[in-house]
DNA sequence: TGTACATCAGTGAACGCGCGTTCACTGATGTAC
DNA sequence: TGTACATCAGTGAACGCGCGTTCACTGATGTAC
């Protein structure tokens, strides 16, 4: 009678067929891409009849909204997770914590990073408000701990580089009330870590980036490393 | 009767045809993204019947290979020009004027950025030795270029931080013939380089850096900034 | 414990759509003599 | 300069395909009394 009360039949297997049509999306993607994702495809894998899926989900954009958010929740738990496991006033830490969950999630979910970042599905209209908005806001949240963390430590960012005039106010008013001690230089050098560390990340997941895997863990160290060292945050 | 007569009107009309139809698929694609390209859409658009199509292309898939070739040679034209425009000893030089080319290409061209660097036409199959492979060697020979001309001013990179044995000896060879100075770690800088710069105008390209286009520009150039002071090689 | 009813996951057939591609053809443009 | 022929861009009709989605239905699972 309580809140927690076991399922029914009936409700786990909704709950465990709904599991089942997004894994089997998510390995459509992987093989073919985003625009391999349809739901007779996806019928046809699980043996049942197309319109079995709208049981489930109301339509195709539906599922795939529920997709890109699922893919963004794991991927800003990842980094939340590695940024509250490392030791919180170290801002070099945090850098490689942050770094290193980003990277390591990517290449495990090669096609979740390229359906939030990069390619749609065809045809596919998100909703207004964006899909996965609560995991967006969270991963920027996480990236922007960093750089008022690194902030006070950082010699070699000039305080006045950047002005609160270079950022669009309804998207600064959360963050500010959030981080009261955050400057506009602090908020470009998120803007850039992020960047930095999302080029060498993309090629890689892209396989643009032509050299054994064991190189492209030394380059990326090498640009976390550079990366630190840039700021001025060394020791 | 020499090699460069004037063209006969079939012949300037089977190019002015050719032209318009890789304009507007490109055109389509800025639209609907590349999964807007189809035959028969652009044969819409020209007011053709759909099977026109197939005198000047052989199947759609021929038609993509000369769009992401046309593409690609685009940017290694727009990057190599920068270079050969700057002072071809000043390494801080070459890093700025390649990647501002590179950036401005991109954002001048963001469908084009798309297509080679992400999204994929759906159902589309490269041939055998990849579209675009002229360019790419090209655009990956300015790269070095710089990582070349760069090494022997950085005083920041350790010279034993990687080896020959890091990367692949068959793609090595080619590159190596061209630049006898080249070593592991000025190979390795090549990548980060590209690496860190790509980061930035990848999430300019797909709208995921929310902030006004002067405060980009601004971020793109401390990042510029950045990577050179990192280098060693500020005066 | 047994019966009547409600729920709802899944079926089977069908719709209209846009796609790449093939085929036999037409008719204007260009060429050889 | 005029005629016969070759070229070839473009037409019109058609193919088979996979897609999202709708409809009326069936039949097992769960619930109320």
């Amino acid at each position: 009678m309580d809140g927690t009360r076991t399922l029914g039949r009936r409700e786990r297997l909704r709950i465990e067929t709904t599991a089942e049509i997004k894994a089997v999306a998510m390995d459509l993607m992987a093989e073919g891409g985003p625009g391999a994702i349809s739901l007779r495809a996806i019928a046809r894998q699980m043996g049942m009849t197309p319109n079995a899926i709208y049981a489930y989900f109301a339509t195709r954009d539906d599922l795939v909204t529920t997709l890109i958010s699922d893919v963004y929740t794991g991927l800003a738990d990842a980094t939340d997770a590695a940024l509250d496991a490392a030791p919180p006033g170290d801002a070099a830490a945090l850098i490689r914590a942050w770094g290193g969950a980003f990277r390591t999630w990517a290449l495990a979910h090669p096609q979740g990073f390229r359906l939030i970042y990069s390619e749609a599905v065809p045809g596919y209209l998100s909703p207004e408000g964006g899909a996965g908005a609560e995991a967006e806001a969270r991963f920027c949240l996480g990236l922007t701990r960093i750089a008022v963390t690194a902030w006070p430590h950082a010699r070699h960012l000039h305080p006045d580089d950047f002005t609160w005039d270079d950022f669009e106010t309804e998207l600064l008013a959360p963050i500010r009330e959030i981080f009261p001690g955050l400057t506009p230089t602090a908020l470009a050098l998120t803007l850039r870590i992020w960047g930095h560390l999302h080029g060498i990340v993309s090629l890689e997941v892209y396989g643009h980036l032509r050299a054994p895997a064991a190189t492209l863990d030394k380059i990326y160290n090498a640009e976390l490393a550079q990366l630190i060292r840039s700021l001025g945050i060394d020791p």
